[in-house]
RNA sequence: GGGUUUGUAGCUCAGUUGGUUAGAGCGCACGCUUCACACGCGUGAGGUCAGAGGUUCGAAUCCUCUCAAGCCCACCA
């Protein structure tokens, strides 16, 4: 027997059907040829993290787009990996191992980054075993990680071909410094707030008089490393104070007034105290002037020794106070008030960034952008949605050199080698020459220093940002740089999806990286998801506690409930308020499909079932559902073309639910037609498989009850549209039939009919009498009718309730049920709507100008609404003569 | 400061190139053990489409402005 469960019980079905696909090997790409493919990456997901609802909608969208193009008959290759995720994975391994009380430079870099191995192999299987139970239909055979030999081997590749175009530099400049991390940071990974601060004001006074200039400043602690103060050139007020020279209060340093134009007058008091060692425009303020620099914040976020004996080793927000107590004291301090800042934070571990002047690694942006810009500009990526372009072009044509490498262990560590023999006889005379520092950049250890020969060479401790390696991802992940079979057969790329919030994170730079080693763009779509959030839209995050857990979802109601609810009534680059009633009206749905196929498979019986590929219809209902089902598909497949997921699924699960379950299986109920079920069955099975694998492929599964080896349903063709069966009369004429069952259905509810009780009815039908004749079995089923009169027309039929709905005259002879006042008033609250219709079309018409100008079936529209409309009103007034 | 998105029923959202009495789901109300499904079925209540102008015969839809919320970018000390 081909049992069924009464309620679809997703934990069991999604391991089975799991395992079935995982057998079959769903997800391998085959690569014979490069005609017919479609490759997709997997945005590598962090390998310590643990599945949220990011990664939920990301992988949602994916196995959709894969799932449809495989059944679209496309050689698909979506490539599943992980990133090493440097500086978020360092933090978790060192936080564990603190907890331990085993600190990182105790256990010394070789055995750390052993230590972090290890954790990656651990939870690396829990992110992928989580990736599977999404339902993913990737290619497991050729998974990547960012870190593994063939993807180190393409970032030391990169590295070393920049370096020798001139790509990447190294500099010393000022760059963004997280105390905590203890490591630089690239500009785009620093997140700027608004906070409420102070604005102090401090007098710095002319050497020896007592003439002075008061300059503003958010971080009074700073100005223990002022070098100079700066006005505007134009400033009135200050045109005698430049070129003097000033007091530094405190430390009774001298320093000069310059005057520059990048000083807005209108700020604060007009002059600005220059600390060129922690500000960035006082960087370039101070390199223009030829300032010096004097770092008096240390890379701890302490004071430095340079910020004097009184300060060295202070926390910065104690220093703050210390100054400020400091000049107030001597009576520099001239007033405080409050002024809210943009204020910058890690966006890892989310300490305030301080600005410090340090040697660093760089890329050149400017050429890399150029490239990027020329394959947007020609078209050559369609982003989706296309707003994202602007925003794409307006970060490249602004961008600012990228600082890549990261004070950390976990990473790829830089190529770089630094010669560093020290001179045997340190005198004057050899010094220059033994003292060799020369730089070696190679894709292999070099054995010995080729100017000096020296054979103790130093690495370069630093690791790159973890975004270079996943900038080359499209293809890395191929092989290259070896020009693999993969490589040439699937690159570029067919689709990049991923959240909008890594736009410029990753999406540029795989553009730009892309387009300077590969020469052209890495992919051909952008598709850009929005953001899930909460039932109030505000971020998920752990310290609100609002955060939802998609595997939690999944054990209560299965993955493609999960699935749905974030696709379904979302569109691409908009944010999705996620809640978990959601994924309970979508494991409902579920339930209703799987119930719906129950009662089909009920229908078939257990003998061997052929699905026929274009069954005949029987009659209006089997006419209707056809039409139905290929305008459905019709649809489905157009949504699909424009990325419009969400679109597609809600109106298959209209279809579903509403002309399927609701009016085709129910009208049908009593002379089924056995091949024509089978055949509109599987086509909802074969539609709606991309959104919700596992139930499909289950039900799949019960259209070979017998069969050893039954055909997976992921490997079927998507429907096609058999456009001969839309067929506009007959949906026109399904629609009379469920306006008559709906206008009883309402009628009796109003008059309290008991559902049980069948009652008589006539209609007269008018031009409608024919086909209506033949339906009226199923409509006195429908509408629990004892008998169905159905005639053109005729005389009055007495003691009977009227319901005139679409040209229709519905009578319900309800005898001893009826209430004549009840009838009555239903009566006249109909009149009153339809006489509030009349007056409007009534405008409209006697509008000249409409019936002048409008377009002539528009105005023929409105004439027949208008008869329609008048000859329902004449029809209620006779009735209400009727009673009196 | 620049850019951008959103504002439609209590909530979440549809509303194609301007032409129906503006739709759906959830929630709410009433009624149903109807033999696929109570994770269900039927019926219903509920909206000056943020506001103000404008274009048009006709605007939720196009234009302008205003208001509100969100996001991105920017070196305002």
């Amino acid at each position: 027997m081909n049992e069924i469960t009464k309620a679809y019980l997703p934990n069991e079905v999604e391991s089975e059907i799991a395992q079935k696909w995982a057998a079959a090997e769903l997800g391998h790409a085959v690569g014979k040829v490069k005609k017919n493919v479609f490759t997709m990456m997997m945005p590598p997901a962090n390998v310590t993290g643990a599945l949220h609802l990011g990664h939920a909608i990301t992988l949602t969208i994916e196995d959709i787009l894969a799932r449809f193009e495989r059944m679209k008959g496309k050689d698909v290759l979506w490539l599943p990996g992980t990133d090493h995720a440097g500086i978020a994975t360092q933090n978790v391994v060192e936080k564990r191992l603190l907890e331990k009380g085993i600190s990182r430079d105790n256990l010394g870099r070789e055995k750390f980054v052993e230590k972090v191995w290890e954790w990656k192999d651990k939870y690396h299987a829990r992110i992928s075993d989580q990736i599977k139970k999404m339902g993913a239909s990737c290619d497991w055979s050729r998974e990547a990680f960012t870190l593994d030999d063939d993807r180190s081997a393409a970032v030391t590749h990169a590295f070393v071909e920049l370096y020798k175009k001139k790509l990447i530099y190294r500099d010393k400049k000022l760059v963004n410094w997280c105390p905590r991390c203890q490591t630089v940071l690239s500009d785009i990974e620093v997140e700027h707030r608004e906070e409420e601060g102070n604005l102090y004001f401090i007098r710095y006074f002319v050497s020896a008089t007592d003439r002075s200039i008061c300059v503003a400043t958010t971080r009074p602690e700073t100005m223990l490393g002022d070098t100079a103060v700066a006005v505007h050139p134009d400033d009135r007020r200050y045109q005698d104070f430049i070129g003097k020279t000033l007091i530094l209060p405190i430390v009774n340093r001298e320093i000069p007034v310059v005057a520059d134009a990048r000083v807005d007058p209108k700020f604060g008091t007009g002059a600005v105290k220059i600390t060129p060692a922690h500000d960035p425009l006082d960087a370039e303020i101070g390199r223009t002037h030829k300032l010096p620099s004097i770092v008096v914040i240390g890379p701890h976020g302490k004071m430095t020794k340079h910020a004097g004996r009184r300060f060295v080793g202070m926390p910065l927000h104690e220093a703050r106070k210390a100054v400020v107590k400091y000049l107030d004291d001597i009576g520099n301090l001239e007033k405080i008030e409050k002024h809210a800042h943009s204020v910058g934070h890690c966006s890892r571990c989310d300490a305030t960034i301080e600005p410090l002047e340090s040697m660093q690694w760089f890329v050149k942006m400017q050429p890399l952008a150029e490239k990027a810009l020329k394959i947007v500009k020609k078209g050559q990526i369609e982003f989706v949605p296309a707003r994202f372009e602007k925003e794409f072009t307006r970060w490249l044509d602004e961008i600012h050199d990228w600082c890549i490498s990261r004070q950390l262990w976990w990473g790829h560590q830089l190529p770089v080698w630094y010669c560093k023999k020290v001179p045997e006889f340190a005198d004057k005379k050899n010094k220059k020459k033994e003292g060799c520092q020369r730089m070696i950049v190679s894709e292999t250890p070099p054995k010995k220093c080729p100017t000096c020969g020296n054979l103790s060479l130093v690495r370069d401790a630093d690791v790159l940002d973890t975004w270079f390696s996943s900038g080359l991802w499209p293809f890395a992940t191929l092989g290259w740089p070896k020009n693999t079979k993969d490589f040439k057969t699937f690159y570029p790329n067919s689709v990049l999806e991923t959240g909008y919030d890594i736009l410029f994170f990753w999406v540029a730079r795989m553009v730009m990286l892309g387009a300077e080693f590969t020469g052209k763009a890495p992919f051909k779509t952008v598709y850009l998801h929005g953001l899930v959030r909460d039932e109030q839209g505000r971020k998920m995050s752990k310290s609100l506690g609002n955060g939802i857990d998609p595997l939690a979802m999944i054990e209560k109601y299965g993955t493609d409930a999960l699935r749905l609810s974030l696709v379904v009534g979302s569109t691409p680059g908009t944010d999705l308020k996620f809640s978990e009633t959601k994924v309970t009206g979508q494991r409902n749905f579920v339930n209703k499909l799987w119930n719906a196929s129950r009662y089909v498979f009920g229908v078939l019986g257990d003998k061997k079932i052929e699905i026929p590929s274009d069954p005949a219809p029987h009659g209006l209902p089997d006419r209707w559902i056809l039409s139905r089902l290929n305008r459905l598909i019709l649809e489905a497949n157009q949504s699909f073309e424009k990325y419009a997921f969400g679109e597609a699924a809600a109106k298959i699960q209209e279809f579903v639910w509403s002309d399927f379950c609701d009016w085709y299986l129910e009208i049908t109920k009593d002379t089924p037609n056995k091949k024509l079920l089978a055949h509109v069955l599987a086509q909802i099975l074969r539609l709606s498989h991309p959104f919700i694998p596992f139930a499909t492929e289950k039900l799949w599964e019960k259209f070979f009850p017998n069969a050893k080896k039954p055909k997976l349903l992921a490997t079927e063709k998507y429907p096609r549209s058999l456009k001969a069966h839309i067929n506009p009369k007959i949906e026109e004429e399904m629609q009379i039939v469920i306006a008559i069952i709906s206008a009883i259905r309402s009628v009796r509810n109003e008059m309290n009919v008991e559902p049980a009780r069948q009652i008589a009815a006539v209609v007269y039908a008018g031009k409608f009498e024919p086909f209506l004749k033949k339906q009226s079995s199923e409509i006195k089923k429908l509408a629990r009718l004892s008998s169905l009169v159905v005639k053109k027309s005729g005389k009055k039929v007495e003691n009977a309730v009227a319901k005139f709905e679409a040209g229709l005259e519905i009578y319900l002879p309800l005898a001893k049920l009826l209430d004549p006042k009840v009838e009555k008033k239903r009566l006249k609250a109909d009149l009153k709507e339809t006489e509030i219709y009349l007056a409007v079309i009534q405008k409209k018409l006697a509008n000249e100008d409409f019936t002048a100008r409008a377009p002539k079936n528009v105005v023929d529209a409105e004439r027949a609404k208008l008869q329609f409309v008048e000859e329902k009103i004449q029809k209620i007034e006779e009735r209400l003569k009727i009673l009196k």
